[in-house]
Formats: C-alpha cells, sequence, structure tokens
RNA sequence: GGCUACGUAGCUCAGCUGGUUAGAGCAUCGCACUCAUAAUGCGAGGGUCGGUGGUUCGAGUCCACCCGUAGCCA
C-alpha cells in the first residue's frame, strides 16, 4: 500500500429503455464494492458509468409513447440514478452516451479511425420496412422458425428450439413494428476493419488484463478470424450523425463504450474534477500510466475486448489495464422469470427489503471468475441473518450494554489482550489480497472466520460472569472493550460491502469514516454512543411480498410488443380539465401502512382496511377485493386521502379513501411510494 | 449445431501447479450458556466429488466420450 494509484473503474452502461433489475445490480455491486475498497485503501479511483441512450429500442419505444427520445432517456436517467444511490452504488460521475463529450469522442475515434484506413464502405442487403420507411434490426423482424416452425420467432434465433439463423431465412416474416412484409433493400454502410488489429490484440489478450476463461473465448474468435465490423445505421436513428455521412448514424455499440470516456470527461470538467485536479490525458493517452478497468457481464466480452481496444488503439488512446467479466444472475437456479416473480426490479426489491442484504449476498458469492451467480432466496436469507446479525452485529450488541451500563459508555484506556487484536488487524492483508484480486466470496469467509473467533473470544471470557463477580470490573472493561474494537475492525473490512451498516456503525462508535490503514489503531478510552440495532433480520414474509409484487409488476406492465398503438388508457379517459395549486392543496394526502386487510361480510367487492397513519387509525372500506389478497396488503405501504367526508356504509364507516388506478375489476392497482416514505407524512 | 465455461454433503460454496482418513457456513440432531436483535459456544451424523472409460505408484484435481446448465456464434 506504499504507493497511491491513479485508477478509473467503469461498470456496463445500463440501457435506457427500462429499469434497474437485481440483474444489473450484480455488476454494479460487484464494481462499487471494488471501487470503494480501493478508495479505503487511500488510492485514487474513480468510478464512472452513464446511461447507453441510443439505439431503435429507443427510438421506438419513444414513439410509442408519444414522446421524444430526448425526454424519454431523461426520464429513465432519473429512474437509474435513484436506484442506484438507493443501493449506494457510488458513482463519482453518471452521465449519458447523448451528451457533448461523448459526440466529441464518437466523431474523434471514428474520424482517427478512418484517416489511418481502418474504415471500409460496402453496400449491404438488408430487411426493410416499407409502411415505417426503415432498416429493421433482427430483433425487429418475426416470423416463423426454419428448424421448427415455432410461429412469432425473432429473427435471430428461436425461442422454442434454440435455433439460430439470419432473419432472412425466417418463414413468413413481418415487421415486428408496423406487421407489414419487410423487403430486401440495399444501402451502404460503414465497416470498422477489426482485423487490422489481429496483432495488437493479441498481444494485449496474452498481457494478462484477461482472466483465463475469457483469454480462452478470443482465442475461438482469432482462430475464427476477425470479421469487419459494421458500425452505421440508416435513418431514421436515435444516435449521432456520422459526420461525413449525412443520413448515416453510429451504431449504438460504437459510441456506448465510448460513453466511459465521455463520463470521465464530463467529471474532469465538473468543479469536482478540477478541484482534484483530474487531467483526461492521465488516465486516457496513448502513454498513460494510470489504470483502466471495466467490469462487464459474460455477454458483452465481444464489444470489450476485442472492437474496443482496437478502437481506442486505432484513435491513439491507450487500452484498458483489464476486462472484469462476471456471469450471470439466476433466481434460486433458474433463469429470472416474470411469471415466477424472480424478475425483480430494483425499485421493488427496495419496497421490501434492505439493500445491504443483497450487497453482502452478491459479495458472499462473487469470486473472480465468469460463473454465474445464483441468489438462492432461502440461503439469502440463512446468510444474512446468521452471518451479519447473529454473528458480526451480535459481537457490538453483547458488549455494548456492559461499557454503557457499567463504564458510562467509556471504552477501557488499553488492551487486555494485544494478541487477539494484533490477529485481527494482520488478517487484513490476506482479506485485502483477496479483495484486489475480485475473491469476493473469499474476503468474505475470511471475515466470518474472523467473526467467529471473536465470538469464541467473548464465550471464553463470559462477561455476564464476570459483571457478577466483585473485582473483576478491570477484567469486564477490557473484554468488552476488546470485543467492540474486534468489531470495528470487521466492519473496517466490510466497509466495502456495507457502507450504510459501516456508516451507522461509525456514529455509534463516534469514529469518523474508517479507513483500511486506520484499523490498525485500537479505541481506547473515549466515549461511545449506546447501542442501536444495526440490522434486523430478514423476513421471510418480506421475500414472499417481493415476488409477490414482482408479479403484479408483470400483470400492471404494458406489452413489450412495439406494435401496440397509442395508450388506450388517455382515449378513454382524456386527462380532466386545469386545476390551480390551492384546489390541490384541500387534497390532504397521506402515506399510510395497511396494519390489517380483510373481507367484509355482505360485500363481495370490498375489504375492509385498518390504515396506520403513525399515530393515528383510519378504517377504509375499498373495492379492490377481486384484486388484492388481503395477506399480500398487510405490512405494505399506500397513499391515502385522508380529509375525505367520513361516509357511513352499511358495514361501518369509511374514513377515508385509499388511492388505486386501473379500470377496476382484477384491474385494479394500488399506489405505493418509494422506500423511506413513513406513515403520517403528507403527499405533496 | 460449433465453441468457451461450469456440474463437490439436504442448501450455498472452498478445494493452489494431481499426493496422508474430501473442507466451511447454513439446515438437522445432542449438550452448554443466557451478555446479545431466540443471538453464541462445544460436539455428532451426512458426500462412490454428474456418468463411463483412460493416463498414473496415486485423480475431485489430467485426457476422451456422454448427460445436464449458462453464455457467445460478431
Amino acid at each position: 500500500m506504499s504507493e497511491i494509484r491513479d485508477i478509473l473503474v467503469t461498470s456496463a452502461l445500463p440501457y435506457a429503455n427500462g429499469p434497474i433489475h437485481i440483474g444489473h445490480l450484480l455488476e454494479y455491486i460487484q464494481t462499487d464494492i471494488w471501487a470503494r475498497f480501493q478508495k479505503m485503501r487511500g488510492h485514487h479511483c474513480w468510478y464512472v458509468c452513464a446511461d447507453d441512450a441510443h439505439g431503435t429500442p429507443i427510438m421506438l419505444r419513444a414513439r410509442h409513447e408519444g414522446i421524444t427520445p430526448e425526454d424519454l432517456i431523461a426520464r429513465v436517467a432519473e429512474e437509474h440514478r435513484a436506484d442506484f444511490a438507493a443501493f449506494r452504488i457510488d458513482f463519482d460521475n453518471y452521465h449519458s452516451t447523448h451528451s457533448a463529450e461523448n459526440r466529441y469522442y464518437a466523431n474523434l475515434i471514428y474520424a482517427r479511425n478512418r484517416d489511418k484506413g481502418h474504415i471500409s464502405k460496402r453496400s449491404i442487403t438488408q430487411a426493410y420496412d416499407p409502411v415505417e420507411h426503415m432498416f429493421l434490426p433482427d430483433r425487429f423482424i418475426k416470423g416463423e422458425c426454419p428448424k421448427c416452425g415455432a410461429a412469432d420467432q425473432y429473427g435471430d434465433n428461436c425461442e422454442v428450439c434454440g435455433a439460430s439463423y439470419s432473419p432472412n431465412e425466417l418463414k413468413n416474416p413481418r415487421s415486428a413494428v408496423s406487421g407489414a412484409v419487410p423487403e430486401q433493400r440495399e444501402s451502404d454502410h460503414y465497416f470498422f476493419r477489426l482485423g487490422d488489429f489481429e496483432a495488437l490484440l493479441k498481444d494485449w489478450t496474452r498481457g494478462g488484463g484477461l482472466q483465463p476463461q475469457v483469454a480462452n473465448k478470443l482465442d475461438e474468435w482469432f482462430a475464427a478470424g476477425l470479421q469487419e465490423w459494421d458500425i452505421s445505421r440508416d435513418a431514421p436513428y436515435f444516435g449521432f450523425e456520422i459526420p461525413d455521412h449525412p443520413g448515416k448514424f453510429f451504431y449504438v455499440w460504437l459510441d456506448a463504450p465510448i460513453g466511459y470516456m465521455a463520463s470521465f470527461r464530463n467529471l474532469c470538467d465538473s468543479p469536482r474534477g478540477r478541484a482534484a485536479g483530474l487531467d483526461f490525458d492521465h488516465f486516457w493517452s496513448k502513454d498513460a500510466t494510470a489504470e483502466l478497468y471495466h467490469f462487464i457481464g459474460k455477454d458483452i466480452i465481444y464489444f470489450h475486448a476485442l472492437f474496443w481496444p482496437a478502437m481506442l488503439h486505432g484513435a491513439d488512446f491507450r487500452t484498458p489495464s483489464a476486462i472484469f467479466a462476471h456471469g450471470f444472475l439466476t433466481v434460486d437456479g433458474q433463469k429470472m422469470s416474470k411469471s415466477r416473480g424472480t424478475f425483480i426490479k430494483a425499485r421493488t426489491y427496495l419496497e421490501h427489503l434492505n439493500p445491504e442484504y443483497l450487497r453482502y449476498y452478491f459479495a458472499a458469492k462473487l469470486g473472480p471468475g465468469v460463473d454465474d451467480v445464483d441468489l438462492s432466496l432461502e440461503d439469502f436469507t440463512a446468510r444474512v441473518n446468521s452471518d451479519l446479525v447473529g454473528k458480526v452485529v451480535n459481537i457490538a450488541s453483547r458488549s455494548a450494554g456492559f461499557i454503557t451500563k457499567r463504564f458510562a459508555g467509556r471504552l477501557a484506556p488499553t488492551l487486555c489482550d494485544t494478541g487477539l487484536f494484533d490477529a485481527f488487524v494482520q488478517a487484513g492483508e490476506s482479506i485485502a489480497h483477496a479483495y484486489e484480486r475480485r475473491e469476493l466470496s473469499r474476503a468474505v469467509r475470511e471475515i466470518m472466520a474472523l467473526a467467529d473467533r471473536a465470538n469464541q473470544y467473548i464465550d471464553e471470557q463470559a462477561p455476564w460472569v464476570l459483571a457478577k463477580q466483585a473485582g473483576q470490573e478491570a477484567r469486564l472493561h477490557g473484554v468488552c472493550s476488546l470485543g467492540l474494537n474486534l468489531f470495528r475492525i470487521l466492519i473496517g473490512y466490510l466497509r466495502p460491502i456495507l457502507p450504510g451498516t459501516a456508516a451507522d456503525a461509525e456514529s455509534f462508535l463516534r469514529i469518523g469514516p474508517l479507513t483500511w490503514a486506520a484499523l490498525a489503531e485500537p479505541l481506547l478510552d473515549r466515549e461511545i454512543a449506546p447501542f442501536k440495532p444495526l440490522m434486523t433480520r430478514v423476513e421471510p414474509a418480506h421475500i414472499a411480498a417481493m415476488l409477490e409484487a414482482s408479479k403484479e409488476d408483470l400483470s400492471a406492465a404494458r406489452p413489450a410488443s412495439a406494435i401496440e398503438p397509442t395508450n388506450p388508457h388517455l382515449a378513454r379517459d382524456p386527462i380532466g380539465a386545469v386545476v390551480d395549486i390551492e384546489t390541490f392543496a384541500k387534497l390532504d394526502l397521506r402515506i399510510a401502512r395497511i396494519r390489517s386487510a380483510g373481507p367484509v361480510a355482505g360485500a363481495d367487492k370490498l375489504l375492509r382496511l385498518e390504515l396506520d397513519l403513525g399515530g393515528e387509525t383510519r378504517t377504509v372500506f375499498a373495492g379492490i377485493r377481486a384484486a388484492y389478497d388481503p395477506r399480500d396488503l398487510e405490512g405494505r405501504l399506500t397513499v391515502m386521502l385522508a380529509n375525505l367526508a367520513p361516509r357511513k356504509m352499511r358495514f361501518g364507516t369509511s374514513e377515508g379513501m385509499v388511492l388505486a388506478a386501473g379500470p377496476g375489476g382484477k384491474d385494479i392497482f394500488i399506489l405505493s411510494p418509494d422506500a423511506g416514505a413513513e406513515p403520517g407524512m403528507r403527499v405533496k
């Protein structure tokens, strides 16, 4: 740890046409843990990311919603930022590929490669939608599988029999955009001559920056021969127009990785970047000495390990120090599934569970390889409860009481067992080594072994026995103070994984943000705050509720098909007359917790809800019985109109109204506030 | 279909370049303890290391084939 390193880290850019889900989070959490670790070690580590905002799917989605692509990506960016912040993904900068910086670097990288002869032009034949007047990407052509005949399959592969083929092999092809029969049309395209870089890439592959599994895969691609890469798309397209070829646009995958540079440039030019003296060239110039790492999923290795370094090299920029690929997330051993409720959005997770749990669980299972990671919900519950609540937090919990009650909250002036303390400090080297090599599961195992030793120590010393013996005050003081010191080291080691819990522990111990180096110095002869539970157990009921809510998301979500015409809800029920703010202010909307829900005898559409407003309880009858199982509602937060005149009904008085959307019957959806809202808060 | 990986106790995973009776956590069972968010400590049972064949004095660890899973095929 002698030398301070300059490190730039990225995660793959999430696509700006949908919400973040737990599969995405595997990567952001992995990267965030690694970046936080580097910062804790005192290195200058910068973690940047951006929304990937271009391409046909975004263009079509925006059109479908009746808004501009710019409005769509702005809205999605806000959602993404909120989700990342809630999971404590600590980006130093979060930008967009639809930005001035990205346009600049995309143009520059293209122009330099072109000037060196690495761009070629040729005409290709492609499916064309004569109604929409646009060329169709493979994903937007549907038809019958040429192998098994399954209907409604995409243009690149069949989800029924698994065959892969080219779109023109499809039987009865249709445009997924207009439904028209696609025509074959010619168009000029521009190609990046990847083959020009074979020697460079082979060199780079052998340079040690790749995982062995990834290098093997690359060898396969080298053996097959490097093909030219089509980097242009025809209008209409949402992206950057190629400067010297009007009507042609850069393919989204060309400017996506350039987004890493653009985000970093944006950071350099920000007040924060300038204050830190961030120098773009120090990180990106051909002879840059700073380290550059990209965390990615194994599905996009081709782009990051071949195209990206080649493009950079061709444009006289440096190549990445390493690419870190990870596997995919499965839930209970299977692909995430919408119908099983395991396609869990970040937002849905946050409504039910603490983000620290997921960060810990992923860390406990992530290694340096490209193996898939399984989120076993049963294991998740057991592991978090046992490791974090039962072992780690428990050490503080069982030591702190004595310190507070018997010693006025003051820690002992000396360590009573330096051997154990030193062993904990020394273990840090091995743990740091594991973090550095992204062996997060190993780091977690080693940390938990230390937690076991701390609990063993407390058991051996039996402070509860010492507390009852006269003349053992100093021993008791020493044992419990050591217990808290061991806890402090453990929390320090876990801090990259559990930033929220670590912050709470730091305020409990009344210390500043822990650094790795600070852990070697014990905390002595000073006051700590009274202990409050730092983490509560995972409740299986919350997991069940989360899965249920994920299924609800599905039924609430609009069909994915791009063919669907304009939104039917507005047509059926147009937006009402304008009101002024005073009129709105008369409505007192409050966050409420559904304390209990149950059927109403004699009313087959109603549920009786007991709503907790944080001190006041209201009874409300809501016509949602066909849409909700009462058990799923209990414990949920929702929004109610609190100052609606009470209304006497046959079964009792309804003291307010719960807000919900939808046509009625089974299709009715009550509102849920974001995590953090508490009963009684006013909605305004 | 081709390729790259992966397949170890009920569950989730360790097992470095092949070498003593295959390890951990959780779960299960027994005992102890009661400071702690019913948390902790001690102990026990539980695996022919996906299958078959091979290389070797010796294979979970190497090779071949088969089965299953994931990704890629630009």
